[in-house]
DNA sequence: GACCAGGCACATC
DNA sequence: GATGTGCATGGT
């Protein structure tokens, strides 16, 4: 057990173990991962599990329906993400191109080429790589890595980044260093979200957490 | 009451 | 290019 790749694949069995599969994205639809993708920016996913409800309730969570609702509307149901006013605007932002582009054809969107996609996802004031990532991974079903700041925590508390690492290196080092497949992506990085909010915290220590034994 | 949360854009040096 | 700051609610 030496190789990054070997390193990677221990990491990511003992999680499993630990946790089991996490079922994720909890969307019932790819633009609401989208719309979630959004709201759960450097935000608790309870906050956005209330944005979200409050959006089907009233039965607009639709692109047309979102395009036709002013932003102060908007902000006003998702206030329970916090941002509100900012995360508000980026959705439309989003909102917009979806509809600019593909006539809010959420089939045609999914015709893409991913890098074409990931391009355009990352022209969207509001959207940066890890929510673009997110949307390619977990409504699109593409076999992007999707970084977070655990990412950074566990494999840097684990030697297997620099310190100074950026979202390319990190994506990079689970995207050369394991078999692109969706579904293992999409338990990985929900497994070290787990893991993370358990364990990983910035200022807590790692007891307890089931990648305690690998630690350098 | 402090700390934290599944980022991102923008200002300033 | 690097570093700092605003955005905000809600749970622990």
């Amino acid at each position: 057990m030496n190789t990054v790749s070997d390193r990677l694949n221990e990491i990511y069995e003992l999680l499993v173990k630990a946790y089991g599969p996490q079922h994720w994205w909890p969307a019932e639809s790819p633009l609401e991962v989208m719309v979630g993708a959004v709201l759960t920016q450097n935000t608790n996913w309870q906050g956005v599990e209330q944005a979200i409800a409050n959006l089907k309730r009233d039965n607009l969570l639709n692109q047309h329906k979102l395009k036709a609702l002013s932003t102060e509307e908007l902000s006003r149901l998702i206030k329970p993400a916090g941002y509100f006013n900012l995360k508000a605007r980026r959705l439309k932002n989003l909102i917009e191109m979806v509809t600019e582009a593909y006539g809010g054809d959420l089939a045609a969107m999914e015709q893409m080429e991913t890098a074409q996609l990931r391009q355009e996802l990352l022209l969207v004031n509001g959207v940066g790589p890890e929510t673009a990532d997110s949307i390619l991974l977990y409504a699109f079903h593409r076999p992007i890595f999707v970084v977070d700041t655990y990412t950074y925590r566990v494999t840097s508390r684990h030697g297997l980044i620099e310190e100074e690492a950026n979202y390319q290196a990190l994506q990079d080092l689970f995207m050369e260093h394991l078999p692109l497949d969706v579904d293992m992506f999409n338990e990985y990085h929900a497994l070290l979200v787990r893991a993370g909010k358990l364990h990983c915290k910035r200022k807590a220590r790692c007891e307890g957490c089931p990648l305690e034994p690998l630690l350098p």
